[in-house]
DNA sequence: GTTATTCATCGTACATCGACGATAAACGAT
DNA sequence: ATCGTTTATCGTCGATGTACGATGAATAAC
């Protein structure tokens, strides 16, 4: 019901909607995009750098951050002071892929 | 500030991450993903027919649809007693580019 | 030990989303 | 004219998102 044929190239890969929605939730704020922008730049980023660079609260940014992680586009690894986020290429990729795929199944 | 430089082939496309945040918050609920892909293999719909394909209230469906309208994604055109729902195909074409671009710059 | 820095989390306040039922308008059919 | 169908919109309700300040924990520097 959620799943849906598409006609790609990679043979057989059905797209689970809600999981390319929550990926699309994900990217659905422009302070998000900034950030991911941002990390991606750099190779890694503490929480401090980004606070220092946009023009939002700590919790804020650390929030968005969250949500980043959460759906799985940023690693994480907390390090002594600060926190280590890092762009996950592979997943963004695999979510560009995933994009790709089903937006052209809706304008073939 | 809101514009992200990005090293495209296609020459000078800068994004702008209001706009382009807004296009996946349109795609950030699997219901809206389910019904414009339904849009795509139709070529037109009218609200009734989703509101059958779906277990959705004529409501919901209904304002699905202006979501997906106001995000510039399905053109729609009052009918005599059906609404005409149709895919814009080049819009999602154009979407899909940006966000191809952006993604890509972001695991390049 | 004290202090300063960095960070995640909590609580709060407001806005928006997502679902539904109810309703009114438009129109075809009778 | 009346009835049934289709649709957009309104109101409501609970859930979620977004911003901030406050707080406490961890750690580096002194």
């Amino acid at each position: 019901m959620n799943n849906v044929d598409i006609p790609s190239k990679t043979a057989g890969a059905a797209t689970d909607l809600p999981v390319l929605a929550a990926g699309f939730a994900a990217l659905a704020h422009p302070a998000r995009l900034r950030i991911l922008c941002h990390l991606a730049r750099r190779d890694a980023c503490c929480c401090r750098e980004i606070v220092d660079t946009f023009e939002l609260a700590q919790s804020t940014v650390s929030q968005h951050l969250k949500v980043l992680v959460d759906a799985g586009l940023v690693h994480y690894r907390p390090e002594n002071r600060r926190s280590r986020y890092m762009v996950d290429r592979e997943a963004v990729a695999r979510l560009e892929e995933q994009v790709s795929t089903f937006l052209s199944c809706c304008h073939v």
